[in-house]
RNA sequence: GGCGACAUAGCCAAGUGGUAAGGCAGAGGUCUGCAAAACCUUUAUUCCCCAGUUCAAAUCUGGGUGUCGCCU
């Protein structure tokens, strides 16, 4: 069976780095899994790949959308899939690398996203009914539409109950995921989650958020404001960007919109440490514990190798 | 040296005699179409120290220590 490599784990880990190691190691091409990365424009916030690094080695789902553009999960599965489609295509290995989870579930399990696409005016009139009447009677809504959905959904969590009753009126109820835990069959994964002690994560969390700044975070959020986005962009709202916003209508000092970031980036980083953690086939590395990132490429590239021999060899009885 | 105010968790704090609010940080978690989103759980056997009053003290009294302010 064909495999893919994954490589996940919280910001500032070094995903992009490490990924670019073992894509040059093992002939491939990267796969980006990041809600914010997809977007063009976005380049500084979104802590994209340098030009050099995406010269090394192809780069697939990065700078390919307009940030005024609405995106989805469903979406992502969809270019994700045929991107890797082709690297098959090119006698490569895909290797996927990112950090948002939903978009990672939707390529390692059997996700079906084809039932209910989303209803914009269904939506607002609930919006409507929540900011007027309270969450609660959005609530009580679902518990009469769909039950089930109600059992697993906290009551203050206005979002998913919108979404499960927008599934409910169309027909096809919203999924738990629980009861669809399959594998995608389209391929088999390699599955390695690169982390780091938690105290040096955040330090290369605060780090980084220097870093960005002086790169000229605040200048690229004003290009895109100038561009006619603004806060109501789903892709404004990235950390980085809802921050500076914020600073640009006066709500902080510029200081304290570098604390928010930072601070907004690690509550990120945990939770995308926790869920990766919920993958019981992942392959944990801890930086940290290498002496150098060399030390950890090595060693990560040494497994992969050992792991895509072994699975060749177990899928093919000819051999 | 004198006078005054204050001292509660890593930080900001509420509580002024009835058995330690809340927020932030930290930790843990949930997740099927905005996911860098949204949401949930958790955190002081003890209130600077010692003694006293009281059935009962973070709260009242005395002493000590520390911090800040003012005066000389």
């Amino acid at each position: 069976m064909r495999k893919i490599i994954v490589i996940a784990g919280p910001t500032a880990v070094g995903k992009t780095k490490y990924a670019i190691e073992a894509a040059k190691a093992l002939n491939g091409e990267i796969v980006s899994c990041d809600s914010m990365q997809l977007y063009k424009y976005m380049d500084i916030g979104s802590a994209k790949p340098t030009k050099e690094e995406l010269s090394e080695v192809k780069h697939h789902l990065v700078d390919i959308i307009d940030p005024a553009q609405p995106f989805s999960v469903a979406l992502y599965q969809k270019l994700a899939k045929n991107a890797i489609d082709e690297i098959f295509a090119g006698c490569k290995i895909p290797i996927i690398a990112g950090g948002t989870g939903l978009y990672l579930n939707s390529l390692l399990y059997d996700m079906d996203f084809s039932n209910v696409s989303k209803n914009e005016e269904l939506r607002k009139s609930l919006e409507e009914d929540a900011a007027a009447m309270g969450t609660e009677f959005l609530y009580k809504k679902l518990e009469s539409l769909d039950p089930k959905a109600a059992e697993r959904i906290h009551p203050n969590n206005t979002k998913k109950i919108i979404r499960a009753i927008e599934g409910a009126y169309s027909g096809e109820k919203i999924k738990d995921f629980k009861d669809c835990k399959e594998k995608c069959k389209d391929y088999e994964t390699i599955l390695i989650g690169l982390t780091r002690n938690r105290a040096e994560l955040y330090d290369r969390i605060n780090e980084r958020v220097d870093t960005l700044v002086s790169e000229g975070l605040f200048e690229e959020v004003k290009n895109l404001l100038d561009m006619g986005l603004s806060e109501d962009d789903i892709s404004m709202k990235g950390i980085g960007y809802k921050e500076v916003i914020g600073y640009f209508e006066e709500l902080y000092t510029k200081d304290d919109a570098i604390e928010l970031i930072k601070k907004n980036t690690r509550h990120f980083a945990k939770r995308q440490l926790t869920w990766f953690k919920r993958y019981d086939d992942i392959k944990w590395m801890n930086i940290s514990d290498y002496g150098s990132d060399s030390a950890a490429i090595e060693e990560m590239i040494k497994w992969l190798k050992k792991e895509l021999e072994y699975t060749t060899k177990a899928t093919n009885p000819t051999m």
